[in-house]
DNA sequence: AAGTGGTCTAGACCACTCA
DNA sequence: GAGTGGTCTAGACCACTTG
């Protein structure tokens, strides 16, 4: 790999290497060629082959293991699928919660959801109402918003009642930050039912956006939920 | 630095550099030697020199500029006092709050504070209970602990009315993570009183622990805030 | 024993900043 | 033009994993 442009030799050689993996040239739970491979078939030193796949890791798409090589992690991976869920539960660990989809329908896309997904005059959007349990007992209802252009046919894939980041996957697509306001308020009529609290009770509101890693945004999610048996936990590096 | 023990000497390198800028050998905003001389000084290559400031930046002590030289990052200064709120103004700036100081006590932690704090029997914390506002407005009510073993004569020292990332930093102490939990509540009357909303109406619940670089806790804080003009928000990568 | 990633070395050249 | 960090090379040796 001659070093045509003015990019470093090393971010050419992680995106050559993550566009394989995201082709499929590579699968999940495998490993990629060896370094000294690798290095040879870009016609680069190791050491920037060692650079690239060190910016990979970082990034969460490959995992090194000396003695054993480089893996390419599931992006579909369970332990992923809470990277957007700050629920706890009372022993510790990340919650996501099972997914029960109560409705999904198909329309043109509001001002709102225009504004929050970035979406052009005309562009359509499928809607999810769901709810989330834990161990059996409901603790958040959730309105879901998704672009079509982005999941065409999710409903007919099957795809209504799973996470983002398995239906990400299944779309080939990468996703990246996400931003969530809280802010407190009370329960509606509707949401008391589905969450078995009395109308009126303190809830937690969550406003989310995720963003595919090229920005684009992937889903805005508004929910309410209870915390009686749930902690919502933020954690600040 | 021959490399007596079994651990990276990158890594050895970079601790070595990481104490002499907490002793204060360089200071903030200043430069540390280039990277042949630190080399040189310690007695080994370039490239492992190169590792340990690497890695430095990376955990927010230092800032390399090519051309310029690697800076010490000054922990108290302002960019990062709102490393641990995620409070956000309407125009989506980070908020911290002016803080006012309502009382300062000095007492033994009592059950709940020795558990968070992990303190021993009958050690003392003081104990301030202040309000922040933003422009003018009062925002958040927070009852905050601090370890006296961590900050002695913090109120003979004016320290009382500054956040944790300046009074830590006046002590010499590096802050690491924390972890907050979020939960709905309703204003108590004094709550109510404090930040101008009715009694009973929804507002967050706060409850943050921060802890040092070497994993001893630092701050236990509970806060109990309106979002009316303010937005919580959580960033996920 | 063979193969992998991790560490370490000792250079070269480039891009950027500033006097 | 001198000095800085950023990139890149081409090796050596070590620690770990697996057959």
């Amino acid at each position: 790999m001659t070093n045509f442009s003015t990019r470093p030799l090393y971010i050419q050689v992680r995106d050559a290497l993550a566009e394989r993996i995201a082709l499929g040239e590579w699968k999940p739970n495998t490993t990629v060629p060896n370094e000294m491979d690798l290095a040879r078939g870009f016609g680069v030193s190791p050491g920037t082959t060692r650079k690239a796949l060190d910016l990979l890791e970082s990034e969460g798409i490959v995992t090194r293991r000396q003695g054993r090589g480089t893996f390419v992690n599931d992006p579909a991976a369970p332990e992923l699928a809470s990277r957007y869920s700050h629920f706890h539960s009372a022993a510790g660990e990340r919650v996501i919660g099972e997914i029960k989809t109560l409705e999904v329908t198909e329309a043109k896309a509001s001002e709102d959801e225009r504004e929050r997904l970035r979406l052009a005059r005309d562009e359509k959007v499928y809607r999810l109402a769901r709810i989330r349990s834990h161990r059996g007992k409901a603790f958040l209802m959730e309105d879901v918003v998704l672009p079509v252009a982005l999941f065409p046919e999710l409903p007919e894939r099957n795809l209504a009642s799973s996470g983002l980041t398995v239906v990400a996957s299944a779309y080939g697509l990468a996703l990246g930050k996400a931003v969530e306001s809280v802010s407190p308020g009370t329960a509606s009529l509707a949401a008391a039912k589905a969450l078995h609290v009395e109308e009126g009770a303190a809830v937690l509101v969550l406003d989310r956006v995720i963003l595919t890693r090229d920005g684009r945004p992937a889903e805005w999610r508004v929910a309410v939920c209870k915390t009686n048996d749930m902690r919502y936990k933020v954690q600040s590096a």
